[in-house]
DNA sequence: AACGCATAAGTAAGAC
DNA sequence: GTCTTACTTATGCGTT
């Protein structure tokens, strides 16, 4: 039964594209919470994009941890960089 | 007593990039959720793209969807586009 | 001499490096030079994202746009989108 | 005459998005050019991700020599940030 | 009110 | 061949 095999195909499209879209929701949600926050520290008399650079600083070195590569390192070397 | 002014001040600031920097790890998950569904929608057999491009149409308000529309058939009309 | 050839590998690898260095520098003065022609549509009173649209379409071959435009109507239809 | 305002405009619309295909293109052709540079250090027996990985820190690290802001160190201070 | 920036999305290339 | 990762583009947000 063709019509039968299509409409459980939409249900299941259907349902993946509102699953997306709550999931999306609640992330616009922390977006908004964390704009907030950036808000409520400006209002304390903190520089928001000095923050901003901070976290995103923070960020930076744990990725950065991880990457002690002895190639790079050597590559670098064979450059002269430092 | 300076000293202890500062001190607050540092604490205050340290507490409001906490406070991001949990909510951006929140954000995150939720960023990786998202992904597993456009994932699972895939290995179900639908077009991750094309139900991207829904997503995206439904969260425009009408209004404007049919204003863009419009805009861009006048600009094709104009250059000779089709 | 093993002096000798670790140092003629280091100058050619700094030397690929510089090309790729030069080349990207290049490549930033046309995205430059992109975005000033958009600037400059925008003070003649053109709409960038509409034009932005037009070049995209531009760019993909018909064949495929077609395609594109069947599947995202059928995935409308399947979720009742008007 | 209203006819002729529409032809004019028409043309300009079409003069700056040919002017955007243009440079778009040549900007295509540094990305195939670097491209290539890449894939001739890979056949020299250079590893093309490393290399990428050195280009993109001699970038920020030019980036980050303007960074020595005074409030950002003293964020970094009162947070303990090294 | 516009400008530039910063994040987010989409696409394409490379690795496993 | 799939899957992730990086790059490019696009949109929205804060600032001036």
């Amino acid at each position: 039964m063709e019509q039968h095999h299509d409409t459980a195909t939409a249900a299941r499209l259907k349902s993946y594209i509102e699953r997306i879209e709550r999931l999306e929701e609640e992330k616009a949600g922390l977006a908004a919470d964390i704009k907030d926050v950036y808000a409520e520290a400006k209002g304390a008399g903190f520089d928001g994009p000095t923050i901003r650079k901070i976290v995103s600083l923070r960020k930076k070195d744990d990725a950065k941890r991880v990457e002690e590569d002895a190639l790079l390192k050597a590559y670098k070397e064979a450059i002269g960089m430092v």
